[in-house]
RNA sequence: GCUGGAAUCGUCUAGUGGCAAUGACAAGAGACUGUAAAUCUCUCGCCUUCGGGCUUCGUAGGUUCGAGUCCUACUUCCAGCA
């Protein structure tokens, strides 16, 4: 059983250390996407400066390329990578909900690859197998997202999450004692809770999650933060508190990284830091701007004063203009530290503060401050 | 000097009788939440009560119901010949 030690509450909230194979994780911790192995545009050694704890890896995009059985002959996804610290995977369930002409049965989901055509299926046998081969310290379980918010849609896709997690549970055991015959590190299975804006389906796929005892648990499907607090609340009161929970996608809106933590959640990944970053959406304290805009041509102070990142310390918001002006790759590259590192400081902050007992101020004075215009 | 060719939005460019005029770049702005995203969207002559109105394709005339497109002259540029 993954072992994880809670250090100090705050309501929901709490501070505390997930011990995997491949180090800690301080929590509540920002995990990196590296949806193919790789935080787009930084290196492993970038993430590690500033400051990230662990990253999060897809399934679905290591299956395509380069294939799961090569990841294990390098040795698993951290070695592979260089990434040496705790990794997790998500099992691909996400890409039912995003990727187009997906045939989903109860077997399981059959796309077309993206990049040839092939025909290609994941079933929750199969993506905990893929994920026990990439070898990340965390697996989330085979999941299935509704494309539509209807009650129906999500209640059909809450059953079969849950079908889907009897199943994977009963092949991570497998797995799980075939590692241990092999004298191979553990790996982890975390339940996902879907239910989408349906609170008392929420209510439902936790208890179903938290009774199938796994390591963890993933909350998915969670697409805005409109009652994202509130279903929090709902899940996190009835998932088992010694557990750690990852709140899956959400975080590109330090809000939402506030309201996580708050309300029981001790891990986030989200794609939108590097992914705001590559378009030359930066984060401050006092908001997110558009380096692009033409105001910032003569601005020759630090992108955000007080900020302690490569970006910060070194260059101008005129210089990082030009970069982006000139579509030049170091753009993308000092752009996306700064993201990455202002979610990560930020998750580290709330830590802090859960753990000297000041996060209600700590949130209302950095909200009040970046939601200000 | 002669003979050809060319002049269209900041730049390059489409356009051969119905056109405020094509595409690209540049410029201006917006979006982005378990990444088919170094992507996508919008604006880009002037004015607008969003119906439309006005002024445009080197300059000046002309033909035509109608001209960026045809004709004449001029200006500038390019090529060849002197």
């Amino acid at each position: 059983m993954l072992k994880f030690d809670i250090e100090k509450r705050d309501g929901l909230a709490r501070a505390g250390i997930i011990h995997t194979p491949h180090g800690e994780i301080y929590t509540p911790a920002f995990v990196g996407a590296a949806t193919r192995a790789t935080v787009k545009a930084l290196t492993m050694q970038e993430m590690r400066d500033l400051g990230s704890q662990a990253i999060l890896a897809n399934t679905y995009h290591l299956i395509l390329r380069p294939g799961t059985d090569l990841i294990k002959e390098a040795g698993g996804l951290a070695k592979f990578s260089s990434w040496h610290g705790p990794t997790f995977t998500d099992s691909g369930g996400f890409q039912i909900f995003s990727l187009p002409n997906v045939k989903i049965s109860e077997n399981g989901v059959k796309f077309k690859s993206h990049i040839d055509g092939a025909n290609f299926e994941i079933t929750p046998e199969s993506s905990m197998q893929a994920q026990w081969a990439i070898g990340s310290d965390i697996h989330m379980a085979f999941d299935h997202l509704a494309k539509s918010e209807s009650r129906q849609d999500m209640e059909k896709a809450m059953h079969r999450t849950h079908a889907w997690l009897d199943r994977c549970a009963a092949e991570n055991e497998k797995l799980a004692a075939m590692a241990h015959k092999n004298n191979e590190p553990e790996q982890y299975l975390y339940a996902v809770v879907q239910g989408g804006i349906f609170n008392d389906l929420r209510a439902e796929s936790a208890k179903y999650c938290a009774s199938k005892n796994p390591d963890g648990f993933g909350i998915g499907g969670v697409f805005t933060a409109d009652g994202m607090a509130e279903m929090l609340q709902t899940v996190n009161s009835i998932l088992p508190e010694n557990k750690p929970r990852h709140l899956l996608g959400m975080g590109q809106e330090p809000i939402d990284l506030f309201d996580g933590a708050e309300n029981g959640c001790d891990t986030f990944d989200c794609v939108g830091p590097t992914r705001m970053a590559r378009n030359g959406s930066l984060y401050t304290l006092d908001g997110r701007i558009n380096i692009k805009n033409s105001k910032y041509k003569h601005d020759f102070a630090p992108l955000m004063s007080g900020c302690d990142c490569e970006c910060c310390k070194n260059y101008t918001r005129a210089y990082l203009h030009h970069l982006f002006k000139t579509d030049e790759i170091t753009a993308k590259i000092l752009a996306s530290i700064h993201n990455e590192h202002f979610v990560v400081h930020t998750v580290d902050q709330i830590r802090e503060s859960i753990l000297d007992g000041t996060f209600k101020d700590y949130k209302a004075q950095f909200l009040s401050r970046y939601y200000s215009k």
